[in-house]
DNA sequence: CGCCAGTTTGATTTGTGTCAATAAGCGTGG
DNA sequence: CCACGCTTATTGACACAAATCAAACTGGCG
């Protein structure tokens, strides 16, 4: 189990070589922490890949699951072209995915929390689609996917749920490119923060107090804008009283105000 | 047979009242042609879903596909909302999918050529998340989601076949957020040719010179621009003697041209 | 033939990008 | 602990690509 830990851990780090950063040229070790969470206790099993699964079959797929090592910061967990293997849940912590444009420059395609699953771009042409990179510590579950595979035509339940993942990631993506085609600066920064806030909610946390783990460098790039506009958004809604703002501190002031700044009718 | 065929025009009818349009308001009649169209003898079926399978696994995949009289110009092939029981494979003719905004506004957000599958994004919440249009005269089978799901239990390739179109259709939206972020008019233009040219050319036909089925309106709405900016794209790149634009009708005159003006590195 | 939707072209406006400068946060090491 | 330097965030001035407004043109279809 440790070998196969480590291996996900390799992968990431021979992949990312000409990502220059610190904290990826430092050597993975191999450490002596248990991982003892399963997802029959874990919190978030009620809106991770768990749901809807009876006991016996839990128990089948928490054999398959590979937890390991938490990433620290800037991490980076997967690197778009390499080999796919395995999707991902967020156990905690928070990442972001991204892939690379033809001329060098990075997309943002979306951030996630815990409970949420990413990686799954990378099964039809089975390598990673995107990157993905710690926006902050965080422990991920590996899932491999042709133990998935196997597994989910054995049971209908998990063949339907991974079916409705993937179904969910494209209803979101098209949100996204709504997003980007027909809304203002204002429009999609509050549009976000809303996302952000119902996200916390599910994992009953404040919805109108939290801290963004992505710089503001992540938020203009994943919503098709400058970090400056992105700043001005955040000034312009503080002014008008709908937020308060302090630096990655966000407190909702008036979400049915947010809500008409993103264009939502009430 | 005939009967489930009828079924589904019936739920493209009832949901589209609201949208009113001349094609859609005709009542729906039975109609006596026969659709001896096979999977084993269809040209896509290389590209389609078929694809990787055997003649057993074929035959039962057949049995399944619910083919129909083809869709007039204009009519409505699924709308955002009805209950999902199919996804839709384009046997001839084209289609564009879309979705309302919340403000009411309309955002295309795919075209679909032969060979192609359409509607998956319904499947997470038992409901289309998209509505789906005939750009002119088109032939569609229907294949019956439930039905599909308890076969691709018993056939592994049809399982990994479906995992992969899912994945497929979300890494395009990617292609597509990443253009709406990152390109200009003109660059989102170009990618939009050229893609439409390489499917062409998947279908065995000209990659150089072809009839876009859908209107300037159409393409603005997909590639987030007005139609003055499509026309005057449009307009430029036939100044430049990348193009020749008579219309509907394109001819590329030079493909690499066109690369360079997509930003695609040669 | 004439109408109307779709397309093209031109003039003007505007939201966001770009460039520039300052300020604030944060980790590092003395 | 504070000082230092570096990254990240904010704010302002200006430029520009695309939207908007307006008008003419085209082509398909009844």
């Amino acid at each position: 189990m440790l070998y196969t830990l480590q291996r996900i851990y390799v992968q990431g780090e021979t992949m990312s070589g000409h990502l220059q950063n610190l904290s990826e040229t430092a050597p993975f070790r191999s450490c002596n922490h248990e991982f003892k969470v399963s997802c029959e206790t874990c919190r978030l099993s009620r809106i991770c890949l768990p749901l809807a699964l009876n006991s016996t079959d839990l128990e089948q797929l928490e054999n398959i699951i590979q937890r390991s090592k938490p990433l620290q910061k800037n991490e980076l967990l997967c690197h778009e072209g390499a080999p796919f293997q395995s999707i991902y849940a967020v156990r905690s912590g928070a990442m972001k995915a991204y892939r690379t444009t033809s001329d060098g420059r990075e997309q943002v395609t979306g951030f996630y929390f815990p409970g949420e699953i990413l990686g799954m771009d990378g099964i039809s042409e089975s390598a990673h689609a995107s990157s993905a990179r710690a926006l902050e510590t965080s422990a991920i579950c590996a899932i491999p996917f042709d133990s998935l595979e196997k597994l989910s035509a054995l049971m209908p339940g998990l063949q339907r749920h991974l079916f409705q993942l993937l179904s969910r990631e494209i209803t979101e993506d098209q949100l996204l490119i709504t997003l980007l085609s027909k809304n203002s600066a204002d429009e999609r920064v509050a549009t976000l923060l809303l996302s952000i806030s119902r996200r916390n909610a599910r994992r009953q946390l404040s919805a109108s107090q939290f801290r963004l783990p992505m710089s503001r460098v992540d938020i203009g790039n994943y919503l098709g804008l400058t970090v400056e506009t992105i700043s001005r958004a955040f000034s312009r809604m503080q002014k008008s009283g709908i937020l308060r703002v302090d630096n990655k501190e966000i407190e909702i002031l008036n979400h049915e105000a947010l809500q008409l700044a993103a264009n939502i009718p009430a």
